[in-house]
DNA sequence: TATTGTTATACTCTATAACTATA
DNA sequence: TATAGTTATAGAGTATAACAATA
């Protein structure tokens, strides 16, 4: 009962077997979508997502932030000071180690992440449109299980 | 009875629920495969892809298989260069409008297509390995829904 | 005037190397 | 010695601008 096949010629029809061209299509399409709806808000995907780590497993280091998000620690720096910037979140001190940062989200940073969250799930809604709900989740689903 | 959660927190808990970082994840794991397998070929995933559309709708015209792939013309111009150097494309003349190569496959293209699509297979077999035949085509076909 | 292919150039993204301050 | 954060730098990858040849 699963259709097969290309359709609506969205990849060049011999390509369209290949699981990476379609996943490289698709992940252009939601970064667009999802770049689109956090502009307003001083936010790219990569800062959204770390505000969204901060926010969930901080305060935490910059060396773990950056090994949560896999992106190496020199491009953490760039990321942090973005959201720094913006009054997202603060790089506190950790008296127990005063190499690193512990890095918390700020009142500013929760409301801007609230905002921020209805913004990406309306790119989502847009970047599903053509899936039913139980088929959005199958699509959650075996995304997860070919992530490493 | 589909399974939604995050069956192996590959993705940071809070942001397993966006399918836009799925998909970031699960293309980087793919493209990183993908060219593993290619690189003995003189192939990346981009000039593979070029190949093959130029072996299935050639000859066409560099434009036109810009056009078909989504890459600007002054980025195809490399990748033909590659293909090119490689022997595994030739730019022919188009005696109808004489500023048009007309790209064409060559017998040892049209080999290391061959070869490049078992490599291809395996190494999207790797990627897909913990799906079912019924699950890699559903996600095939979900891909395929939403990509524009 | 518009289009094809090309080059030069610039911009984004990201990693490597080297530094400092701490441990 | 090793690690956290930082900076400078270099390498991909890709786009914009400008050009010659041709339509």
């Amino acid at each position: 009962m699963v259709m097969s096949g290309d359709p609506a010629m969205n990849v060049p029809t011999g390509l369209s077997r290949w699981t990476g061209f379609l996943l490289a299509r698709a992940h252009q399409r939601a970064h667009a979508l999802f770049q689109d709806a956090l502009a307003p808000l001083e936010l790219t995907p990569k800062s959204f997502g770390a505000l969204s780590v901060i926010k969930d497993r901080g305060p935490l280091s910059q060396a773990a932030l950056g090994g949560t998000l896999r992106v190496d620690r020199t491009t953490i720096v760039a990321v942090v000071d973005e959201l720094e910037r913006a009054g997202y979140i603060e790089r506190g001190h950790n008296p127990a180690d005063r190499r690193v940062h512990s890095l918390g989200v700020t009142a500013a940073g929760s409301d801007a992440l609230r905002v921020a969250e209805r913004a990406a799930g309306a790119s989502q809604d847009d970047l599903l449109a053509g899936l039913h709900p139980g088929e959005r989740e199958q699509l959650q689903a075996l995304l997860a299980r070919i992530t490493q």
